[in-house]
DNA sequence: AGCACGCCGACT
DNA sequence: GTCGGCGTGCTC
């Protein structure tokens, strides 16, 4: 007989339960284990589950049952920690993400960790359940050499958990897990009887009546003076009431005039507030609040009324944590123009009318009972469909709830707790809003869908939008895209767009000077934007001087930081350019070599420009820190304000309307534009453009748009300084085109390239502390595509990567270009037929820095 | 990710 | 001899 039957029949005589296939918080994929001692029914997809792992407990995330294999004995699940029909992830969600780390070949334990940000650590384990163990009636556990549990229930902490997971795996351990009572440390009053009265007691003057005889008058005075106006504290302090010298009083005392009297002080003033105002968090709240309503108390006075028993350190059930709170809206009785398909989109217009458009849907769905999850890619767009979207759900009957990082871990489990619970229908959030556990998810609306920072920078690499669309498609459910402008991806959506808002351009051609002066004086010959001003041409010089003159404000884009260089004939404006990719090529200070950031082709800096043979070239990437001087310098007495990522100024002087300059990085888009906003200006705009990326262009023209956008009311003056004035996603926006004519454009452009999305794009990185055994590797996986019927088309590469990263360790890349999402999940099997020399990662659908 | 294991060169 | 750097493999 075979070997595999006979494995067969062993598993017939003991039939095994299904194994659960368990996620954890670490880059490998789910592993296998066997439902918890006792446990009937289906795996639990989407509960919580503690299993052990390396010794200890840990929490996992089910993802659904399995079946049977390999031959060693699976470990037990040790507790599912949330009731199968309230799971922590709903299973559709489950298999929406699930389904995406499988084709991405991604570990599911790493997507997983970038979504989940609380709820399935150690720490939160440990903070909400109080574990105890005892040994099964009957076990002998004294062969173990260390403490082991006895038939009593014992806190688990009391244990090494390497011998609780060896009794455990004996099958010798019954285990408890109880939710912790959520309680908190406040300080009370006590109640005046429980005061000690140690606390209470002083020793007070009192006059002795009758007065002795043989009393000096002063001191027959102060005498008096304590029988009418006493009792007094001190000697010292009633000498001075009464107006006499120490000796008087000490003569009245020793005379037997006044005595020593112990008697109970009446409460502090601090210990009354404290009765009154209730019980505080800290010392310090108590001395704050009690100063506050004019009863003088210092953290230290506060601590030793505390220690001398005044007032008790009390644990008391912890209120809720607080929320965002929703902003009120008024809800219009507009119509809904929106589609109904599985994927749509909104683009145009402000944020405020995009959001106001889609109201009618969101209101709907949310008063048929049904729930709604937003995703933004940022804080400040988040903010903004915020303000615009949760007043919506008061009108609901339910509340909006928000989900991102800006959340404390405390915020971000009670709010999970709000959505599962159905409390919450309304989600608004970043990646960590994804998995929110929404009963009954009807749309799923992604905003700036075309944004970069949907791209998650952790482990997975995963781009937020592509996650969503498994989601969504596994809870069948519309996928909606709203922004400014579309991205090519869904620019072949079905959908609505509204009317751009209006913008005001004025365009600076570096290339092409004006052949006389027309906007100020320029100099008689025009040999380059030298001439023309540069970082400030004249034009924007005297625009800004308008702007200081009327007491005005304007904000100033400076290139992205760390942008690197290209270099530029100052005589012809020639860009060296790369013979594969038609792209420019990027210049490296460090090894004066010129890169593609595409391919990976690289060549040594020519010695003269081959356009026209002129011998200097110019790389500068100008920055926020050298505009904002040329500003200062062209408009003394202006204040200057930067913003980026090493400097952040604060911005309440223009927030209250004064006048000023700001000078910025793409990071003021991520504040309010202020009030009185006249002039915006990009002073390069070519360091949008000569990025080594297909998307450059997209991107300069979602950054046009956002900038028009900016000011919520008003249409400031864009000056776009630039040496490319005719690039058509700059043209649109100077003629007043409508919201798709350059996505659109742009989308046509992408399909005779073969580019997303008629295309789908991964790059393949292969890393290895020696740069030849990447570089071998990543020949021999471009060869095991090709073996495996990839063609030429499809597989780009391998190159050096342009930037070394940590250390001594040069990844190679592999771009793979597959017609589809099916041919590229086929291509990428290919990296799993065999294990490589080196660490081979994915990024599906790379973004940027390419 | 951590952590153990094992290989190899360096040095008391 | 053994100390320690570093590559490799494993976690059910």
């Amino acid at each position: 007989m075979p070997r595999r039957a006979s494995l067969r029949d062993v598993t017939v005589a003991a039939p095994i339960p299904q194994p659960w296939m368990v996620v954890v918080n670490l880059p490998v994929p789910a592993q296998d284990f066997s439902a918890p001692h006792g446990w009937t029914g289906d795996a639990p997809t989407g509960c919580r589950v503690l299993i052990p792992w390396r010794g200890e407990l840990m929490v996992g995330l089910v993802v659904g049952g399995t079946e049977p294999r390999g031959a060693y004995r699976l470990r037990e699940a040790v507790h599912v920690l949330d009731a199968p029909d309230c799971p922590w992830v709903t299973p559709q969600t489950v298999a929406g993400v699930c389904a995406w780390a499988r084709d991405a070949r991604i570990p599911a334990g790493l997507i997983w960790g970038d979504l989940l940000g609380v709820g399935w650590t150690a720490q939160y384990f440990q903070a909400q359940y109080i574990h105890t163990v005892r040994a099964v009636e009957g076990a002998d556990l004294s062969a173990f050499a260390r403490k082991a549990p006895t038939t009593l229930w014992t806190d688990a902490g009391a244990f090494h958990p390497a011998l609780l997971d060896a009794v455990r795996e004996q099958g010798l351990l019954e285990e408890r897990f109880d939710l912790r009572p959520r309680t908190k440390s406040v300080i009370r009053a006590r109640e005046l009887a429980e005061v000690p009265a140690v606390a209470r007691a002083v020793t007070v003057l009192h006059a002795v009546i009758p007065a002795p005889a043989l009393l000096t008058p002063r001191q027959t005075h102060a005498h008096a003076w304590l029988s009418d106006y006493g009792p007094h504290d001190t000697l010292s302090g009633w000498a001075k009431a009464a107006g006499v010298s120490g000796s008087v009083v000490n003569g009245v005392l020793n005379a037997g005039g006044a005595q020593y009297v112990a008697e109970m002080a009446p409460p502090p003033p601090a210990w009354e507030w404290l009765s009154e105002a209730g019980p505080q968090d800290t010392l310090s709240g108590w001395a704050n609040g009690a100063s506050a309503d004019g009863t003088p108390l210092s953290p230290t006075a506060a601590g030793t009324l505390l220690a001398r028993g005044w007032a008790d350190p009390v644990q008391v059930l912890a209120p809720p944590p607080a929320l965002p709170e929703a902003v009120p809206t008024e809800v219009d009785d507009l119509p809904d123009p929106l589609p109904e398909a599985p994927l749509w989109r909104l683009h145009g217009g402000r944020a405020a009318s995009r959001f106001r458009t889609l109201a009618p849907r969101v209101l709907r769905l949310l008063g048929q009972g049904r729930d709604v999850l937003v995703l933004a890619p940022d804080h400040a767009t988040l903010r903004r469909a915020w303000e615009g979207l949760s007043g919506l759900a008061a009108h609901a009957g339910t509340r909006a709830v928000q989900l991102s990082g800006q959340l404390s871990d405390v915020q971000r489990a009670y709010t999970w707790e709000l959505v599962r619970g159905g409390a919450a229908r309304l989600v608004i959030g970043s990646a960590h809003a994804l998995a929110a556990p929404l009963q009954d998810p009807a749309l799923i609306v992604v905003l700036e869908e075309g944004s970069d920072a949907h791209k998650l920078l952790s482990g997975s690499r995963a781009f937020v939008p592509d996650i969503a669309a498994r989601v969504a498609a596994a809870h069948d459910i519309p996928l909606a895209a709203l922004g400014a402008t579309p991205a090519a991806e869904s620019v072949p959506w079905p959908g609505a767009v509204l009317p751009p808002p209006r913008a005001r351009v004025h365009i600076v051609d570096y290339a092409t000077p004006p052949e006389q002066p027309t906007l100020g004086p320029l100099s008689g010959a025009h040999l380059g934007m030298g001439d023309m001003g540069y970082p400030i041409s004249h034009d924007l010089a005297r625009l800004l001087r308008q702007v200081q003159e009327r007491g005005r404000q304007a904000a100033l884009l400076a290139p992205r930081r760390g942008y690197s260089a290209l270099l530029r004939c100052p005589n012809c404006e020639h860009t060296p350019q790369c013979r594969n990719c038609d792209v420019p090529l990027r210049f490296h200070q460090a090894t004066r070599q010129m890169t593609c950031h595409q391919c990976g082709y690289h060549e040594s800096m020519p010695d003269r420009c081959d356009n026209c043979g002129n011998q200097l070239w110019k790389a500068r990437g100008p920055g926020t820190e050298w505009i904002a001087q040329e500003v200062g310098k062209l408009l003394p007495g202006m204040p200057i304000y930067r913003m980026d990522k090493d400097r952040q100024d604060p911005l309440a002087p223009l927030y209250a309307g004064e006048p000023g300059v700001l000078v910025g990085t793409q990071l003021l888009l991520a504040h309010d534009a202020p009030p009185d906003l006249a002039l915006v200006a990009i002073t390069l705009a070519d360091t949008w453009l000569n990025v080594s990326d297909f998307r450059a262009s997209e991107r300069y023209h979602r950054l046009l748009r956002q900038l028009a956008e900016w000011h919520p009311a008003r249409a400031p003056l864009l000056v776009v300084q630039t040496f490319q004035a005719g690039h058509p996603a700059l043209r649109v926006l100077a003629e007043g085109r409508d919201t798709l004519a350059y996505p659109a454009a742009e989308e046509r452009a992408r399909k005779e390239l073969g580019y997303p999305p008629h295309a789908r794009l991964a790059q393949v990185e292969i890393t290895a502390r020696e740069p030849k055994r990447a570089q071998t590797a990543a020949q021999e996986v471009a060869e095991a595509l090709y073996a495996a019927g990839a063609t030429a088309q499809e597989v780009l590469g391998p190159a050096p990567s342009p930037v070394a990263r940590l250390r001594g360790v040069y990844p190679y890349h592999l771009f793979l270009r597959a017609r589809n999402d099916a041919r590229l999940a086929e291509l990428l099997k290919v990296l799993d037929t065999r294990t490589w020399k080196a660490r081979v990662r994915v990024d599906v659908n790379p973004r940027g820095g390419m």
